[in-house]
DNA sequence: TCTGGGGTCCTAGGACCC
DNA sequence: TCTGGGGTCCTAGGACCC
C-alpha cells in the first residue's frame, strides 16, 4: 500500500503578488489583467471570491460583480520562481516529487514514516517548512491513491490537511458530486446527470459494462475513479518520471479583431519566434506545425502540416505558418485569435535540416545571440522576421497603436 | 458572462501499406 | 468485382486542467 500527498498552494498567484505588494493583503484582488481587457481571471483572492468572482471568468464580468477589486497583471516569472522554491521545499520530504502544474505537486511518501513520522505529523511539518521557505500557505491531501489525495487537498482548503484513512476511500468519495472527480468537467457532468448520476457513489454502484457501453474507454476509467483508483489516464504514471514537453505553442488574442494582413502576419511571425526559441531551449525539432485561427464569432479552426525533417528555426516555422494562413483564412474575416503550435519531435537524422551545413551553423549562431539578447532585454528586444520588417515599419509609421504589444496602456 | 494561454489526452476518419 | 482486416500516420476537433 502506498501513501501519497497532494500539495496545492492556496490562491497561489494572488499570494505571490501579495508578497511583492503587502498592501494587497486581505483585499479583493484579481490577477489576470485590466478589467477593460479581453481576458479571464487567472486567480482571485478569497475576499474577491466572496463576490462570486472565480478563475476563468471574463475580466469584464468580474468587474461588474466586484468593481472595487484591485486588478493586477500576472507575472509568470515570479510564479515560476516561487514554484521552484515550492519544489525544493517538497524535495526535503520525499525524493519522489512531481509538480503537476505550477502550483501543485504529488509526493510519494511511502516508507517515509521513520523519517517524518505518521502522515498528519509529516503534513504539519510540511506546512511549517513551506511557510518558512516561501511565506505561502498550502493545503495537503493524503491518501493511498493520487486521485483521492488530489480530491482531498481541494476539500482541505485553505491552509489545511485532510487524510483519507486507508480503507475508507469509497465511503469518503460516495457523497461527493461527480464534478469533484478530476477529468469530469461541464460536458461529462451533464452527460452523467442525464442518466441520473449525480454523486460519485451513484457512479460506483453502476455496472462497469453499462458505463463502458455508454461512455467508451472513458466510462471504464470513470468506474475506476469512483472507487478511488489511479488506473488509467494521467494518474497511472510513476511519480518523478520526468518527461519533456509533447508540444510547444503560443497564441495571442487581439484586443480588437483585425483583418489587416500585415498586422496578422507580423503577429504570426512573432509567435513563431516565441515557439522557435522554446524549441531551441529544449533542443527539440518539430515535424508538425499547426496554425490556429479564431474569428470574431468565436468559431475556430486548426490547420496542420507535417514535414519530413523537423525544424527549430523561426523563419522555417513562419514559412509553414504563412502558407497555412494564406491557404485557410477566409479573406476579409476579422480574426480574434492566432496560434502557432509545434509537435511531433524529430529523432536522429530527421533533425538535419535542408539548409547547407554552414548556412545552418550561421543561423544557429544568429538565433543563439538573439536568445541571449532576449534574456537580457526582454522578449520584444529582437525581431528576426526580416521578411516582415517593411510591413512592421509601415504600420508603425501610420498607426503605432495598432501594433500588437505596442498598444498604449492608458 | 462575451469568453486567456499553455498544456494533455482522446476520438474519428481517411490515406496508405501489407 | 460490390469487396477484409490490422497497423500506423496524419489531420481536425473537442474535453479538460491550472
Amino acid at each position: 500500500m502506498r501513501t501519497y500527498f497532494h500539495v496545492d498552494m492556496d490562491a497561489f498567484f494572488v499570494s505571490v503578488e501579495e508578497l511583492y505588494d503587502p498592501s494587497l493583503k486581505g483585499k479583493p484582488v484579481i490577477v489576470g489583467g485590466r478589467p477593460d481587457e479581453r481576458g479571464v481571471v487567472s486567480a482571485a483572492s478569497y475576499a474577491a471570491r466572496k463576490f462570486g468572482v472565480h478563475s476563468a471568468m471574463p475580466l469584464r464580468t468580474a468587474y461588474k460583480m466586484c468593481p472595487q477589486a484591485i486588478f493586477v497583471d500576472g507575472h509568470p516569472e515570479r510564479y515560476r520562481e516561487y514554484s521552484e522554491k515550492v519544489y525544493e521545499t517538497l524535495r526535503g520530504f520525499s525524493p519522489l516529487v512531481e509538480m503537476a502544474s505550477i502550483d501543485e505537486a504529488y509526493l510519494d511518501m511511502t516508507g517515509t514514516e521513520r523519517l517524518h513520522g505518521p502522515p498528519l505529523r509529516a503534513a504539519h511539518q510540511l506546512h511549517q517548512r513551506m511557510k518558512e521557505a516561501t511565506n505561502l500557505n498550502c493545503s495537503v491531501g493524503i491518501a493511498t491513491s493520487r486521485l483521492v489525495a488530489k480530491i482531498s487537498s481541494d476539500q482541505a482548503k485553505p491552509n489545511g490537511v485532510l487524510w483519507v484513512i486507508p480503507g475508507s476511500e469509497v465511503a469518503y468519495l460516495a457523497p461527493l458530486d461527480v464534478r469533484k472527480v478530476p477529468g469530469v468537467g461541464k460536458v461529462t457532468e451533464k452527460n452523467l446527470h442525464a442518466v441520473g448520476i449525480r454523486k460519485v457513489g451513484d457512479l460506483a454502484r453502476l455496472d462497469e459494462r453499462f458505463l463502458e457501453e455508454r461512455f467508451g474507454k472513458w466510462g471504464l476509467a470513470l468506474a475506476g475513479k469512483s472507487r478511488g483508483l489511479d488506473a488509467g489516464g494521467w494518474f497511472d504514471t510513476e511519480i518523478g518520471a520526468e518527461e519533456g514537453p509533447k508540444s510547444i505553442s503560443h497564441e495571442h488574442t487581439f484586443n480588437e479583431d483585425t483583418a489587416d494582413v500585415p498586422q496578422i502576419e507580423s503577429t504570426l511571425s512573432h509567435l513563431c519566434e516565441m515557439v522557435g526559441r522554446r524549441l531551441r531551449e529544449h533542443g527539440l525539432h518539430a515535424r508538425t506545425i499547426q496554425l490556429k485561427l479564431r474569428y470574431s464569432d468565436f468559431s475556430t479552426i486548426t490547420r496542420a502540416h507535417s514535414v519530413a525533417r523537423g525544424t527549430q528555426i523561426d523563419t522555417e516555422l513562419f514559412e509553414e505558418i504563412r502558407q497555412l494562413f494564406r491557404a485557410n483564412w477566409r479573406a476579409g474575416w476579422p480574426v480574434r485569435l492566432l496560434g502557432v503550435h509545434a509537435s511531433g519531435w524529430a529523432q536522429g537524422e530527421e533533425q538535419m535540416d535542408l539548409l547547407g551545413e554552414d548556412r545552418h551553423e550561421k543561423w544557429k549562431q544568429t538565433l543563439a545571440a538573439a536568445d541571449r539578447l532576449r534574456d537580457r532585454f526582454g522578449e520584444k528586444a529582437v525581431s528576426l522576421a526580416a521578411s516582415l520588417r517593411g510591413n512592421f515599419r509601415e504600420r508603425t509609421h501610420e498607426n503605432p497603436a495598432s501594433l500588437p504589444g505596442k498598444r498604449p496602456k492608458k
